[in-house]
DNA sequence: ACTTGACCTGTGTCTTAGACACAGGTCTAA
DNA sequence: TTAGACCTGTGTCTAAGACACAGGTCAAGT
């Protein structure tokens, strides 16, 4: 199988499945043309890696659960550990997001109501400059 | 001021207004050790990238919205526009990551009642192969 | 056999928004 | 004068691929 094929059977690109032979991850052997040939094995180990991704491990993560396994330990504890720790991520970042968006859509619909105003010395935009945010009690 | 000093009195980081200013958003004077050389204009302007960044706009906007406001026109147009954009995006992502948040924490609590397996040829760990969300009625 | 064109390849570079490393310069106190 | 603390600009690194590109491959048509 070549990148192309690969990709295209488990729904991906050709650049991320490169991607991850760059990085190791998959080990196709060369064909005659110099081109990449990807084995049965490599179709379930690249399988194997987008479910991983789509659960939220990076990239790294999938690397060192695929060399544990690779010693015949089982990742499993691993894995557990991992997946707390980028969920506690995960959850950083969605609070993050959920107070910005606050912010914006507040921003937004404030603005809507104000007049445009030239910039001045000291002044770039003041809708950026003189937003605050309304506080709720 | 100095680099250190204007960051510090804006609680930012050195490297961010020396990235700021790689880019041409803040223009200092050179002193003459060589050293980068802030005015009271500098400042207010990062104090406007501050601002800015913190409700959102990425720095490519904040370098457009300058860039407009620099020829003596009214950003506010402008910066309504980006910030629909970037809420907009913002919204997708927040949503994105809800996914990923309940999809994670579902994962996490199933897998803490299953067992450790070792790996097989076509198989690196059964928690994430088999994993398969849990459709609510 | 030759050529055209479609498709494919590997490699190198680009992206965000700074963080970090580092060799060296500056400045203050002793 | 010299030590030490602090500061500087520049260059490199990050994640996870996307994109560009020069060139190779291959089947169909001539």
């Amino acid at each position: 199988m070549k990148v192309a094929e690969l990709s295209k059977s488990l729904g991906t690109t050709a650049d991320t499945v490169r991607y991850y032979t760059r990085l190791g991850l998959l080990k196709p052997a060369k064909s005659v043309n110099g081109y990449k040939s990807y084995s049965n094995k490599e179709v379930s180990r690249l399988k194997f890696i987008l479910s991983a991704r789509n659960l939220g491990f990076s990239v790294a993560d999938i690397k060192q659960i695929l060399n544990e396994s690779e010693d015949g330990t089982s990742a499993c504890p691993l894995v557990r550990s991992l997946i707390k720790e980028r969920l506690e991520e995960t959850e950083k970042q969605f609070q993050a997001m959920l107070a910005l968006r606050g912010k914006m859509s507040s921003a937004l619909s404030q603005w809507e109501e104000m007049e445009d105003k030239a910039p001045t010395a000291n002044m770039v935009c003041h809708l950026i400059e003189n937003f605050e945010q309304i506080k709720k009690a």
